[in-house]
DNA sequence: AGCACGCCGACT
DNA sequence: GTCGGCGTGCTC
């Protein structure tokens, strides 16, 4: 009674992307890693058994056996199979590809594997050890009380007693599996769970919604973290199981003790910064049921857990949750795929949401939640906005205005922290007026254009469009004319020169290197071993510094410039974020926030806290240039080492896209083919096809369109609302 | 993705 | 005459 099991391959090629039929004489379970005979050589392949059959049309001299399992359990679940299909077919990739989403990558690679260690159990009466035998007699004691324990640990306290006591059968040694603990098991401090009106009440209405999506909308502080703590304990009560996501750079030690004090070894954490083992275990107790909450950035939603009853997305407007590279899916969108699957809740948490979660909660699609206070009523850090325009015409060409600096004074002699942040995102070239503020952007687009220095001349990166680099300011006829950012090296020169005294710590790309290299920086400062930290974005997250009572941002606007069309929603978010950071303990905090541009309507609802209004400037301004969520971007790169080449594909793409243009120009905005805004990364040109499009356009054909070309040594792929257009 | 088979240039 | 370039096709 041999079986036929259908078979996917391990091979992300889609020459390969197809069932291939295998016999197998003995009972096998679908979602089973294998090793199979594959190709003309003696190759073996590791391949998925995604079906049972009894019979196959294959003619029985091609039919091969399958060699062997490789687990003793499927590694793939029903649920993650039909997950993966769907992955695979939405984002046109091999289901090889869509199915190693599902498994720590080290297993593929076989390069971890199960450790084992011996534990000593007890199987007689300590009663039964002669009482002159005092450490024999000790041990069995211990075992006694303790139960089964690691025999090396025993050898170290009872030395031989340990193999005395095997000899005379009181004690039985046995290897067993040792599943390795990230971080040595530490623990928190137990926490009591006594929950505001405000999260009694937020809890019972994400319970009892009809809607399987709730959006909570809350300051920072207002505690939304107990409100998810509770609601994972209620689903842990009902035996069933919850996937938490965070961005990868809140998943830190502390954050993970805080859960295990509550959960203790039910919580399992997944990310990159855990060694191969630690990831295969932690991965392997989820499997088995042995853990029940799943911990990690984006790649959890993949944990391989059943019977979830609760999704949380912490964060949810952080750009980590979209993956930069094939397939290119998005979080909410597979974990929205398992809470429907699942019967379950997903919930969405943010002190600052995404324009378009926000949108769709506003709309009634999600269950919205606002929290509009702090737990603890204490107030947020006052904002004052610095006009930089007149510390330019006043002569004070420093990075720092009159007001920072005597507040910087202020908050030194006080024996206080203050963290100074510069927005700059990557290394575009904005170019600004400094004497008015202006900004040269787009005349289609509103976006601010890009300095292209090969060609001395201004580009945008959204339509292509190329403008004459400027004498002067075309609003104010200024001279002052030039790109704009400060790095953070020459912040770090002009503070030494003013304070030389004080302590100063840098915080950007070039002083974090290595995997702990941010975690350091941070535990320095949070140690008082520094005064003032100076950095970018990434001293807007981490955590708390009780110290800290004055947050400057030096450069509040350069965000705002960047060539995105999200770069107002990115600074509210930042803004919001990094004065959270000021006066978090005892004393009131306050945050200085120095602009070129004091009147602009995104960084007044910053300064004032104010969500809502922030959120109607940029739905509108949204809705004016068609922008998401009212249309959708599609790019459609186009790379490749050789120029010909990638120039060849992409001719043939847009050829075939344009004829989906021309049969629905109705539902494009924006249509085109250019050079990438970089034209060259790592060796490999970069073209692409730009597109803006309407709802209801056909992006089903367009996916297969580019999945059509097959282009050797040329890659092409789809990119929806992409993080940047670089 | 590998690997074998197959048809045209420079070598002992 | 052969050794070997990598283009094309196949893998249950």
């Amino acid at each position: 009674m041999d079986m036929v099991a259908e078979v996917i391959v391990d091979i992300a090629h889609s020459d390969v992307d197809k069932i291939f039929d295998y016999v197998c004489d003995y009972e096998i379970a679908v979602g089973t890693r294998v090793a199979v005979p594959f190709g003309n050589g003696r190759g073996t392949t590791t391949g998925f058994v995604i079906r049972l059959k009894s019979s196959t049309d294959i003619p029985p001299e091609k039919l091969k056996k399958i060699y062997r399992p490789l687990d003793g359990f499927p590694a793939i679940n029903e649920e993650c199979l039909a997950l993966a299909k769907k992955i695979a077919t939405r984002y046109r990739v091999p289901l090889a590809l869509s199915l190693r989403l599902f498994l720590p990558a080290e297993m593929r690679t076989g390069k971890v594997s199960e450790a084992y260690k011996t534990y000593a159990r007890l199987t007689g009466d300590p009663a039964e050890v002669p009482p002159k035998a005092k450490a024999q007699r000790a041990l069995a004691e211990f075992l006694l009380e303790h139960g089964e324990q690691e025999a090396s640990e025993l050898r170290k306290k009872f030395g031989a007693a340990v193999n005395a006591l095997e000899k005379k059968g009181l004690l039985v040694l046995e290897k067993k599996r040792k599943m390795r603990d990230p971080y040595g098991g530490k623990r928190g401090e137990q926490a009591e769970h006594i929950l505001t009106p405000a999260q009694r009440e937020a809890v019972r209405r994400i319970q009892s919604t009809e809607k399987t999506v709730t959006l909570l909308h809350g300051v920072t502080g207002s505690g939304k973290t107990e409100i998810y703590l509770t609601l994972i304990a209620e689903q842990l009560k009902k035996n069933k199981t919850a996937l938490f996501l965070v961005p990868e750079i809140s998943l830190t030690p502390q954050m993970l003790f805080q859960l295990r004090s509550r959960f203790q070894s039910e919580v399992a954490i997944l990310h990159s910064g855990l060694s191969a083992g630690e990831r295969f275990d932690e991965w392997e107790r989820l499997r088995s049921g042995e853990a029940k909450i799943a911990v990690g950035a984006r790649s959890a939603v993949f944990a391989p857990v059943e019977n979830i009853g609760l999704i949380v997305i912490d964060e949810e407007h952080d750009g980590s949750y979209s993956s930069e590279s094939s397939p290119r899916y998005n979080t909410f969108d597979i974990a929205l795929l398992r809470a429907k699957y699942n019967g379950c809740k997903l919930v969405l948490g943010s002190a600052t949401p995404a324009v378009e979660t926000y949108r769709r909660a506003k709309e009634g699609e999600f269950e919205l939640i606002t929290l509009p206070d702090r737990i603890n009523a204490r107030p947020l850090p006052t904002v004052r906005l610095v006009d930089m325009r007149r510390e330019v015409r006043r002569g004070n060409p420093s990075p720092f205005s009159a007001l920072l600096k005597e507040r910087l004074e202020s908050c030194l002699s006080s024996g206080n922290q203050a963290i100074l942040f510069l927005n700059r995102r990557g290394y575009s070239q904005t170019v600004m007026c400094r004497d008015c503020g202006n900004v040269i952007k787009c005349e289609h687009c509103d976006v601010a254009l890009t300095y292209h220095s090969e060609e001395d001349c201004l580009k945008c990166h959204y339509c292509g469009a190329r403008y004459k680099m400027p004498e002067g300011c075309p609003d104010c006829g200024g001279k002052h004319i030039r790109y704009v950012g400060t790095g953070t090296q020459r912040v770090v020169g002009e503070l030494k020169k003013l304070y030389p005294k004080a302590r100063i710590l840098r915080m950007d790309m070039d002083t974090t290197s290595g995997k702990e290299g941010h975690y350091k920086i941070l535990k320095e400062f949070s140690d008082r071993k520094a005064d003032i930290l100076v950095g970018t974005q990434m001293v807007a997250k981490g955590h708390d510094f009780p110290a800290v009572t004055l947050v400057g941002i030096l450069d509040a606007d350069m965000g705002l410039y960047f060539p995105d069309y999200r770069s107002g929603e990115r600074t509210f978010q930042l803004v919001t974020q990094v004065a959270g950071r000021s006066g978090r303990a005892e004393e009131k905090g306050e945050v200085v926030l120095q602009t070129y541009d004091p009147e602009n309507a995104i960084l007044r609802y910053a300064a004032a806290y104010d969500y809502a209004g922030f959120y109607e400037h940029e739905i509108s301004m949204r809705a004016a240039t068609s922008f998401p969520p009212f249309a959708k971007i599609v790019r459609v790169m186009v790379t490749g080492e050789d120029e010909q080449e990638t120039l060849a594909c992409l001719k043939e793409v847009y050829g075939s896209l344009s004829e989906i243009y021309g049969k629905n120009a109705d539902k494009f905005l924006f249509f085109n083919r250019m050079h990438a805004p970089v034209k060259r990364i790592q060796n490999k040109y970069r073209y692409q096809v730009l597109m803006r499009l309407l709802q209801g356009a056909p992006l089903a054909e367009i996916y297969d369109a580019v999945a059509a070309v097959k282009h050797k040594n040329v890659l092409c792929y789809v990119e929806e609302n992409p993080g940047n257009l670089s």
